[in-house]
DNA sequence: GTTGGCAAGTAACGCGAGTTACCTTCAGCG
DNA sequence: CGCTGAAGGTAACTCGCGTTACTTGCCAAC
């Protein structure tokens, strides 16, 4: 009976998949063996001859591990979840990618679910609830949640139920830990450069000034100028609409209020896309860039800032380095271990290229 | 002895989570018929009072189903795989954009897998292996492979296994279904563009001739031109490395070539970053867009085409589209609906702007 | 009053693995 | 000869859930 059935399981095996049991048969072994030889138990006693017997089945039948059963039975899934509204506004997409390499190398698998672009106060928790809720639903042993930009969030309740970390986004009331871009000292990092390109006269192209991008880099812009005994000409601030057309409209401002001798020197962008747009002002009024203006941008974008004739000098957001402290973080929590800090900055490199 | 355990029971729950049984044993009735509630089986008889008392303690107890255990045991996870070399190279995440959402609406996960920047010769097979290997381990129902730019592929034997659909790229040898741009097309409606706005005498910046984009997006042009009687002057296809700066020196040899009054009124650039470049080359000439010069370029990379100053017209790749229709397919493949045409072409729409 | 049938539900098996407790054998030693 | 202990395994239970086959009670029909 037990060997009429055999032939069955055979053509059974053809449509479901390899089993363990598969092997186990193929070996002469029980499916015990099997299991500990795959998991190279250290103080499971198999000979060096079965084991060897059991890797050769395991070639063999092309054996492949279900790892949904296994995460079953062992109750650890290895998965990390990331819900993101970067998969709406591929801004950030250096976060999952990022994220997604180092859970690669950590062999994690990262299960990325979309989430709508939230705006600061009310976000669209819809979308993201679900999304939290099917992560979840899917067993995984952390959560990350990563923005487009900079900003404060509101994550779903069932999101303390796992460790999770923030990524480019932070808690606005609970204790989450996070990683932020340090822009503080990204806008030290380019004031500082122009500086040492003998400007002492820079115009700043702003933000809405009340995102923390905006304060961050413009405190840090202050502080460089401190540290040159200079301060900053409010003046010389103008907010824009964070778009090519703003920065234009921003640069022909601060360009046009001077008598060419009292001119800003050098333009501090708070991102590149209105560092675009101030090429245009600039190359408009027939001057040159750097040599009558320097032009230092912020966030790389690498479809603009290296693109752009002349290249853009800029700071780059560390998108990248982001995602992976993320899941390192997150790894680190799963494991038990304390983090060091509730939130942590990543520095902001300079890009050197060519418009300063 | 079975009343003793329950506490212990109560206890292990809080850590492992809530399942069918506690559910069933707050409602009072047997796992099978939670089973049957959250499945709603049409032919399973349950009464609407039980129903309603099983439905109260899955939300009072906080139930959530385990994804895991139900693939293991219905034999499907609603899973499909997504191996990538976006993720690396972030060139066409739309792709994923709408891939992600179409899976979404069915109710799918898309397991996402980084892949190497591949070279069309001989992929970097290590990566994309261990990927599908890993893919399959997660018993996806289905693979999709997706590249950054149009072009042919190998995908791993392992493939073969499931349903595999590739989007934005084509099987060099075998036969699965792929989806790619309709570059002809494109071609074809670009120069159509210009054609309309009245030019005649038309200037191509191409990419290297070898690749399927160039080779489809020129086939288009000489169709339009053909279409208005014309043909199209090898004399005025120049071919520049794909950046701004290639764009800017084909430009330059275009507008150089000939006195003003046989200088072409119109250029198509066979991509974004080149039409940036054009756009320099041909301000610097003291010429205007699309006063003198018409530009239009091919690709709609956001970040460009939206911030040039004036907008660039340009002929989108339907990435989203792809996504979303690689997904589709695999749905009616996985469901053993049978595939109208092994490739299919998506439509690259004009996105008409400010540069003709 | 038997039969039959349907509504309402349940026991029990299987999915593919991890894991624990137990069982042989055989060598070595007193 | 009998005992001990390690090497080399295995049977059986578990994970959370889908599913099939079977039971029970009740009412209508013959």
């Amino acid at each position: 009976m037990a060997k009429t059935t055999t032939p069955q399981k055979a053509a059974a095996v053809r449509q479901r998949g390899v089993t363990m049991s598969d092997v186990a048969q193929h070996a002469g072994v029980s499916r015990t063996a099997v299991s500990f030889v795959l998991n190279n138990r250290e103080n499971a006693s198999i000979s060096e001859e079965t084991r060897i017997r059991i890797n050769d089945a395991v070639q063999a039948l092309g054996y492949r591990p279900n790892a949904g059963a296994r995460a079953l039975a062992s109750q650890r899934s290895d998965w990390y979840g990331l819900v993101t509204e970067i998969v709406t506004a591929p801004f950030a997409v250096d976060i999952i990618k990022g994220a997604q390499d180092q859970a690669w190398l950590d062999h994690r698998f990262l299960l990325i679910a979309p989430s709508d672009q939230a705006d600061a106060v009310g976000p669209n928790q819809g979308l993201e609830d679900a999304a939290t809720e099917k992560l979840l639903e899917q067993r995984v042993e952390g959560l990350l949640y990563a923005a487009t930009y900079h900003r404060g969030v509101h994550v779903p309740e069932s999101a303390h139920e796992v460790p999770t970390v923030l990524i480019n986004c932070f808690d606005a009331d609970g204790k989450l830990p996070s990683i932020v871009p340090d822009e503080r000292g990204g806008g030290r990092v380019a004031v500082d450069r122009l500086l040492r390109a003998g400007h002492s006269r820079i115009g700043v192209i702003n933000l809405d000034p009340h995102i923390p991008a905006a304060v961050g880099r413009l405190e840090g812009a202050r502080e460089a100028l401190a540290g040159a005994g200079l301060e900053l000409d409010p003046e010389l601030v103008v907010s824009g609409h964070a778009t090519a057309d703003g920065g234009y409209e921003a640069a022909c401002q601060i360009l046009d209020r001077y008598p060419q001798q009292d001119r800003p020197t050098a333009l501090f962008c708070l991102n590149d896309r209105m560092a675009m747009g101030a090429y245009d002002a600039i190359k408009e009024r027939g001057l040159t860039i750097p040599g009558d203006i320097a032009v230092i941008g912020f966030d790389n974008q690498e479809l603009i800032a290296a693109y752009l004739r002349p290249k853009l000098t800029t700071v780059a957001l560390p998108f990248e380095k982001m995602g992976a402290l993320g899941v390192q973080t997150l790894a680190a929590l799963t494991a038990g271990q304390p983090i060091t800090a509730d939130q942590q900055l990543v520095d902001c490199p300079l890009l050197e290229r060519s418009s300063v």
